[in-house]
DNA sequence: ATTGCACTACGAAGTTAATCGTAGATAAAT
DNA sequence: ATTTATCTACGATTAACTTCGTAGTGCAAT
């Protein structure tokens, strides 16, 4: 388990197509960003050619035409992330990032709904599997 | 209301010790970071610098020691920090992202307490205001 | 008055990110 | 076999961030 660096923004905006899509094209990830905004073919390819340097891509060389899958899983790499955002902004208290959050987002009742049925689980995981 | 860029990663980090300590000479901030990480005091000082020409802080140059603080309100600033981040990393899904915190951040009783509390507050904002 | 100290100003260098243009290679079409 | 289209490789550029060294300025202490 070796420890990949944090991709960047324009890294995570590709992987995030990767993720979702599986293995790509540098044509295809192109075209579905391209729809978002306005970005040039080569530096989509640059993109993934450094990731691969990275090692946060593979590919596959067989064909002529390059496939490209993520290496590293969309819930550990955001689980990453989250962990350096929340140190940076809220100097650790993930706590703190919920309450901004929740407070702020105005969300929506079944979310609301949602985040409460995740809380029971955990109260009871934590009664159920005390071990002090 | 002008918008003012994100401040960054270095600037966020001196930002936050101006709110939690008010107005502060450059040897103070220094001092205080310089007790987390080793850094060269002419390094805050030019960060300091370009926050004041970027309005993120202004200061106060009647006496001989310059006296900085932030311009820019700290909840405000998270917001801000936080609504790209969500973007970035969960495609604009904030309800995502606190799935993920809570799953992940084996919060204590007491918070999820006051997170089911704070649910409930919002509940029942919507029932009482509801507009539609 | 001179020396020394503390502070500010400024420039410069090193890094990393992001973007794209050009060239070269391979396959497909005529 | 030429030409055309499609990909990949690679270099170069630009901009932003971060860091620090050196120099200058003014106050204070001898």
């Amino acid at each position: 388990m070796i420890n990949l660096p944090n991709p960047t923004e324009a890294e995570l905006e590709i992987l995030q197509t990767l993720w979702q899509k599986g293995p790509c094209s540098v044509k295809q990830v192109h075209g579905l960003l391209q729809e978002k905004r306005e970005v040039g073919y080569t530096t989509i390819l640059k993109q993934l050619q450094i990731m691969l340097e990275k090692k946060l891509v593979q590919r596959d060389e067989s064909a002529r035409i390059h496939l490209y899958q993520a290496t590293i899983s969309e819930q550990t790499t955001k689980e990453k992330l989250v962990q350096k955002f929340v140190i940076n902004t809220f100097q650790g208290s993930s706590h703190q990032l919920v309450m901004q959050v929740l407070g702020n987002a105005a969300a929506s009742a079944s979310e609301l709904e949602e985040i409460k049925k995740l809380i029971s689980q955990l109260e009871d995981q934590d009664s159920t599997h005390q071990i002090i």
